[in-house]
DNA sequence: CTCTCCCGCCACCCG
DNA sequence: CGGGTGGCGGGAGAG
């Protein structure tokens, strides 16, 4: 392995060795080593820029750890002159950065892109992606002998790619991701969250100015506030929607819509702005800059205040506002710029007009930036006459406010297509969900939602009296809105996106998710993120007034809002994307057991209770903001709870009742075959689905991972056990992982009882999968994203007591053609009707523990890609093609829609005896977008540990 | 070429 | 003054 890395290495490189990180003994490396060592020493509080410099390739590999080749570009000689002179001292440091690029002629550019370029696609891909799922933080750890490992083959082409960190893997937006995942998205209200900007900037491997830009925005929607110098308290995002209503009010208040309109109306008549700014006319700029200015409420110890201008901070929460009183929810950055850059210019003291818009939009684009990884807007273009232009869509929450009516006309305006019943019973869901979560004040909260719900005659929200399978709809509707936003995204009219969706849903609160904007630029990256929704988790809870049926795991704090709710469901968020037919086979319900060790129990304080929802507006807008902003001290318990959910990746166990719910959804889905509106697919199947489950599996099954929380995942085992002697015995349980960040945007659905692994076939391909499991595409994949066949997967271990795959669970798919289908695991289709019931099987009679969880090392849980062990062989996987022919008529049925950005998918129809085993399913086809001709390659480079406790 | 936006200089301001 | 902040725009990558 050293021996390929020099080679290759020294054949791109001769002069320059990267290879420290593979050759831990080798003569460079340890000079490197030292040499890194020293500046570490020298700069324990170096200032990001040096570290910046190794760590610009956090994305790509460890490489970036030891010093890079004098490229052109690369900071990374900077970064070691500045190491004796920080930031304190940056001229020196700067001068050296040339000299030395000077000393040192050699440029590697070309020679890099030469042998990249001859590299195969594949490893190319499979290598980048490889790097997306790098840890972001904990660069220390990045050294680790077996991230090396892994690497070994394909070392030297790593290196290459690391060497030259696209300006992408640079990007703002990133950095506010890897920011994000530090971060719980509700973070508990007993954890005051401390950010200290060296801190963060040293971890995220980038100069401390990089992270002002970050802190700024998400100061400006209250996500953070200075508490002190350098240094930040978490809020995280409770106080969101208070934030975001706040923020619609005052652009309200501003007139922003109008300002817009007559904007647009005067671009018709100037036919080019760009040729003169005038000022506007008619709208004071000082007004709402005073409002919008942060009061000493809410910096009290910062000097914030200080500088006059915080151009950054009030121009994002106007840029929001933009959005927020925009019919379209779509702003060009133009208007934006013209609207936001212009007010900013309080004293037109600067006679030339230095702001044109032209030049600061790229202010907008750092916000924006930021606000895209807040997954609360995305990129888009607007085509107009003139021409393509670049803006942004709203696709965060934006039925926050609290009334019925906006909400209705919301569903109206960002949901046309929808059916109204579908988007109420989402809402009616999310009230079934707050129910089912004993802890709560669930009377009261379920009927605060109803009450809204149903206050109006017409509203289609009420509920449907008997209807079940909200989740059908939801995941519906979900995917339909997902669309709908790739559609605009793509400048494609919403209304023609007619085709078949692939079921998915989200109750999640907004999150910074990687895999939320689907066709965002950052999808694609791994972003560690520890922070899960689990929300949806109930996405698979059936019938409405299962009463009985319990969700281990508190719902997010979210969950218990209906305002809260909303936006979740509109939003962009992460989507679960659980195939229809699967999906029906997903009913079962968490046990209520989980609800101690997941700190069920609190009592969340209604918001109501704590904040007034609707505050009347006070004349000072800072005010107003500071006041909505005190999120932590409202909502403990909640906290506590969503806080659990999102540290662990989400983990869902669903009981299902075998047969039946399956044959229903094969039978709707066959009928109706892929054409047939999803919808109604769904709204078919949930009835009888919701039969099904009502009042029947028990399944107790508790799944919880690890997230970078040890005690956490103990915590959860403890709990479970404790349930054991309590549950029902369970039919077939699911443990349904959400996508992990680590696994860019993959689902992973698993079999929590252990009879899946009964009529294991033989794969001694895998036998790291000794888990029937089953990966789920993330958004944005075709009609028919799970794959779900009948596979019975070899057992890995006999252990009593144990669960087969006890042990970390580690698979990895390298490099897939995008249209290449893989199918991991388990080759071996297997007839449905081999299957061995659950019941039958005798590993159901003892307790088991069935976690997934991706490697998470970093104290927050980062995922830690790239862990040698444990790997699965593509060359195992199988193709789809030869899945299909294996099952039988009544089986499992594989479409593979094919297509560069469609995933390929395998659909099993399951039999009516069959037992829903699954088999894990690899679909390189990655919703995320590809620059490269490589197109959607996706590795899937993750160590899960599945943690699921079955009932005897 | 235009669009993006990284990068870091250096002005502000505070203590 | 020193250091934290962050405005600002040069200039280069990406498309």
């Amino acid at each position: 392995m050293e021996v390929n890395c020099l080679t290759l290495k020294d054949l791109i490189n001769p002069r320059q060795s990267r290879l420290d990180f593979a050759i831990e003994d080798g003569d460079n490396a340890q000079k490197l080593r030292e040499l890194r060592y020293s500046e570490d020493k020298q700069l324990a509080h170096a200032p990001a820029a040096d570290r910046w410099q190794r760590q610009e390739n956090i994305f790509v590999d460890r490489s970036r750890m030891a010093p890079k080749t004098p490229i052109k570009n690369e900071p990374i000689d900077l970064s070691k002159q500045k190491i004796f002179t920080p930031e304190r001292n940056p001229i020196t440091p700067v001068k050296l950065v040339d000299q030395r690029q000077q000393t040192e002629p050699w440029t590697p550019t070309a020679n890099l892109k030469m042998l990249i370029s001859a590299a195969s696609p594949d490893i190319r891909d499979r290598e980048k992606k490889k790097g997306l799922f790098r840890p972001i933080e904990n660069k220390d750890d990045a050294f680790p002998d077996s991230l090396q490992l892994d690497v070994v083959g394909d070392s030297a082409v790593d290196e290459f790619e690391k060497q030259r960190p696209s300006r992408k893997q640079k990007s703002l937006g990133l950095l506010c991701q890897k920011f994000l995942a530090r971060y719980p998205s509700y973070p508990l209200s007993s954890e005051k969250t401390t950010i200290s900007l060296d801190e963060v900037a040293v971890s995220l491997g980038v100069e401390r100015r990089r992270i002002y830009d970050i802190v700024n925005v998400l100061e400006s929607l209250h996500l953070v506030s200075r508490v002190a110098k350098n240094q930040y308290g978490w809020h995280g995002r409770h106080s969101l929607p208070k934030t975001l209503r706040s923020l619609q009010r005052l652009g309200e208040e501003q007139k922003y819509e109008e300002q817009m309109a007559h904007l647009q109306q005067k671009e018709l008549e100037l036919m080019d702005y760009k040729l003169g700014e005038r000022k506007k006319d008619g709208y004071p700029d000082s007004q709402d800059q005073q409002l919008l200015d942060f009061s000493e409420p809410d910096y009290p110890s910062s000097s914030a205040n200080s500088r006059k201008d915080k151009s950054l901070r009030i121009m994002s929460q106007k840029f929001v506002m933009l959005f927020l009183v925009s019919k379209t929810k779509i702003i060009t950055l133009d208007v934006a710029a013209k609207i936001l850059i212009e007010e900013s210019q309080d004293t037109p003291d600067h006679s030339k007009f230095k702001n044109e818009s032209c030049l600061q939009v790229r202010r907008l684009y750092d916000i924006a930036n930021v606000l895209t990884s807040l997954a609360l807007i995305k990129k888009v273009h607007v085509t107009e006459e003139r021409g393509r232009k670049p803006a942004f869509k709203w696709i965060g929450p934006v039925d926050f406010s609290s009334s019925d009516e906006e909400l209705v006309d919301v569903s109206a305006s960002v949901l046309p297509e929808l059916k109204r019943e579908t988007y109420g019973q989402i809402q009616v869901c999310a009230k079934q969900r707050l129910a089912r979560h004993g802890s709560f004040n669930t009377v009261q909260a379920s009927e605060r939602i109803q009450r809204k719900v149903n206050s109006e005659p017409s509203s289609p929200y009420r509920e449907e009296q008997g209807s079940g399978g909200y989740s059908l709809e939801i995941g519906s509707l979900a995917a339909v809105y997902q669309q709908k936003i790739e559609d605009s995204s793509q400048g494609k009219a919403v209304a023609t996106s007619k085709r078949a969706m692939p079921p998915s849903g989200s109750l999640d609160p907004p999150a910074p998710l990687p895999g939320l904007s689907v066709d965002s630029e950052y999808c694609v990256h791994p972003l560690a993120h520890q922070v899960f929704s689990v929300a949806q988790l109930d996405l698979a809870f059936p019938s409405q007034n299962s009463l009985h049926g319990q969700v281990g795991v508190s719902a997010a704090s979210a969950a218990s809002d209906v305002e809260s709710l909303k936006p979740a469901l509109l939003a962009s968020q992460p989507l679960v994307y659980v195939p229809s037919p699967s999906l029906l086979m997903l009913y079962g319900r968490l046990q209520e057991g989980l609800a101690p060790a997941s700190g069920l129990g609190a009592q969340r304080p209604s918001r109501s209770s704590g904040v007034p929802a609707d505050r009347p507006p006070t004349p000072s807008v800072q005010k107003r903001l500071g006041e909505e902003r005190k999120p932590q001290e409202e909502e403990p318990a909640p906290k506590r709870q969503s806080r659990d959910y999102e540290d662990s990746p989400l983990a869902l166990v669903m009981p299902k009742k075998p047969s039946e719910a399956t044959d229903l959804a094969s039978a709707k889905t066959l009928s109706n075959g892929r054409s047939g509106a999803p919808e109604d697919i769904h709204m078919e199947a949930q009835a009888s689905a919701a039969e099904e489950a009502s009042g029947k599996a028990t399944a107790n099954c508790l799944a919880s991972s690890e997230w970078g929380n040890p005690s956490r995942d103990t915590e959860m085992e403890k709990s479970s056990k404790e349930n054991e002697s309590t549950k029902e015995p369970s039919l077939l349980q699911y443990l349904y992982v959400q996508s992990p960040a680590g696994l860019n945007g993959f689902n992973v659905l698993l079999p929590g009882s252990r009879n899946s692994q009964a009529g294991g076939a033989p794969s001694g391909q895998l036998p790291p999968l000794g888990i029937p499991c089953m990966v789920l595409p993330s958004p944005t994949l075709g009609p028919f994203p799970v794959l779900y066949s009948p596979t019975v997967p070899r057992p890995v271990s006999s252990a009593a007591g144990v669960l087969p795959g006890a042990g970390p669970v580690h698979f990895r798919v390298p490099g897939l053609g995008s249209t290449a289908h893989l199918l991991i695991g388990p080759a071996n289709v297997v007839n449905p009707k081999s299957s061995t019931l659950p019941s039958a099987d005798p590993q159901l009679q003892r307790p088991r523990l069935l976690g997934l969880s991706l490697e998470a090392p970093g104290p927050h849980g980062i995922i830690q890609p790239g862990s040698p062990g444990c790997v699965a062989h593509p060359g195992s996987a199988v193709k789809p093609q030869q899945v299909s022919r294996a099952l039988s008529p009544g089986g499992p049925s594989f479409c593979d829609l094919g297509g560069p950005h469609v995933p390929s998918v395998a659909v099993n129809t399951v039999a009516a005896e069959q037992t829903p085993e699954v088999t894990v399913a690899w679909f390189p086809a990655c919703p995320v977008k590809h620059r490269g001709p490589s197109g959607g390659c996706c590795t899937l480079e993750t160590k899960l540990l599945f943690s699921c406790q079955s009932v005897p």
